[in-house]
DNA sequence: TCGATTAAATGAACACTGTTTATTATATTT
DNA sequence: AAATATAATAAACAGTGTTCATTTAATCGA
C-alpha cells in the first residue's frame, strides 16, 4: 500500500514547495510584495492550484510564522542557557531586538500583522511559541526578582514591561521613527536603550 | 479681482470634502477598507478628479496623520501642564495609550504606516508634531532625574525608553497579542503596566 | 489493454485595488 | 458668439485574492 503515502507525500512535497516560494519572495520583497499569483509564478503553477493546498493566502502567511518563530529561536538559543537571570534576560532583549532589526519582513509578519491570527481554531496552537517564550521570559523575571530582592512587582508585568519595549523599539526602528531621536546608528541607538533599561529596572 | 480668491476657496473646499470623506471611511473602515474609489463614491466624484487634488494616496493619507495628531493633543492637553515632571509623564502615558486603544485607526496611521513618511520634502515638516511631543517627554524627563536626583540617565534615551513600551504596549494590544498574557481586560493590564514601569522607572 | 472513474490542474471570470491619459464638458475671457 | 483655459471623467492598465466550471492526467476495474 505505498500507493497512498507517496500521493501523500507529493502533496506534502508541493506543499513544501509554495512555502519555499513563498520564503523566497517574503525576503526578496518584503510582506506586500508576497501575492498569491507571484508565488504561482515562481513554482510554475497556476494561481488556482495554490488553493487545493492552502484554504488561502492568510494560512500560507500562518505557516510563514511558524518558520520564523524556529528562525527566532536561534537567535535566542544562547541566551536561554544562561545561568544568571539578569543576564539571560537581557542576552534574550539584545537576540529579540537583533532578530527585528535583521529580518524586519519576518518580524512584521510574526508580530505586526493580525490577519494570520484571525485562524482562531489553529492561533492558540501557534502561539504556543510565542506563549512559551513569554512564560519563560515570566520565569526568568522572577529568578531575578528574587535574586535581586526586587519586591511589589509581578513577574509578568514586569515581563511584559519589558517585551512591550523591545517590540515598541523594533517597531518604530523599523517604521523609521527613531530618526526623530538620533539620526543614524539605529541599532545602536536600540542597544543603549536595552542596556540603559536593563540597568533602570534591575537595581 | 475676487475671482482667483473664490477659485482658490473652491479647491480648497473640494479638497475639505475628499479629506471629510477620507476621514469617515478610516473611522468606518479602518486603513485597509479605504480607498480612492471609495472616497470618490462618497463625494460623488470619479476617482480620478481626486488626483487633482491629490499627488496620490500617501498624501491624503500623511494629510489625515496631522488630523490624527491635532486629536491626538486633545488627550494629552491637561497632563502638559501639570506641575510636577514625573505626574506629568504618567498623564502622558495614559493619555497615550487611551488614544491608542480608543483611536486604533489613527493610531496605526500616525506611527506604524511607513508609506506617508515616504513623502521625505514633508516629512520634516509634520513630523515637527510629533519631534515637538518627543523633545517634551525628554525636557520632562531631564526634570524628574534631576528632581529625583536620578544619576547617569541620559534624558533622551529615559524618554525613548518610555515611548517604546507605551508604543509597545498599544501595538500589542492592537494586534490582539495580549491575549497571551492575560484573555480579558486589556486596557486594565495596560494601565497596570504603565504604573508598574513609571514607580520601577522613577525610584 | 480499454473504458470508467477519480484526482489534479487550470483558464477564465469576478470584484476589487491605485494610477494615468486622452477625451469631453464646463466656465471664463477675448 | 467664438476661442481659450479649466475641471471632470470614462476607459484602460497592471495589479490583487478568490472561485468554479472545464479540461487534463492518473488510477482502477474488468
Amino acid at each position: 500500500m505505498g500507493l497512498a503515502e507517496r500521493k501523500e507525500r507529493d502533496r506534502a512535497e508541493l506543499k513544501d514547495l509554495i512555502l519555499e516560494a513563498s520564503k523566497t519572495i517574503l525576503l526578496k520583497q518584503g510582506k506586500e510584495g508576497l501575492s498569491i499569483r507571484k508565488i504561482a509564478d515562481m513554482i510554475e503553477y497556476s494561481p488556482a492550484t495554490i488553493y487545493l493546498y492552502f484554504k488561502d493566502k492568510d494560512e500560507i502567511l500562518h505557516e510563514l510564522m511558524e518558520i520564523g518563530f524556529k528562525l527566532m529561536n536561534k537567535y535566542m538559543a544562547t541566551s536561554f542557557s544562561e545561568e544568571d537571570p539578569v543576564k539571560r534576560i537581557q542576552g534574550i532583549g539584545k537576540a529579540y531586538i537583533k532578530f527585528g532589526l535583521e529580518n524586519s519582513d519576518w518580524y512584521d509578519l510574526m508580530f505586526n500583522s493580525d490577519k494570520p491570527m484571525k485562524h482562531l481554531e489553529k492561533c492558540r496552537e501557534d502561539w504556543d511559541e510565542g506563549m512559551a517564550l513569554f512564560d519563560f521570559l515570566s520565569l526568568s523575571c522572577k529568578e531575578a526578582i528574587q535574586k535581586l530582592t526586587l519586591k511589589e512587582v509581578d513577574e509578568r508585568i514586569l515581563a511584559l514591561h519589558l517585551w512591550s519595549c523591545v517590540h515598541g523599539l523594533v517597531n518604530l526602528a523599523q517604521t523609521e521613527r527613531l530618526e526623530i531621536v538620533e539620526q543614524n546608528n539605529t541599532k545602536e541607538l536600540l542597544e543603549k536603550t536595552l542596556e540603559s533599561m536593563m540597568s533602570t529596572i534591575f537595581r
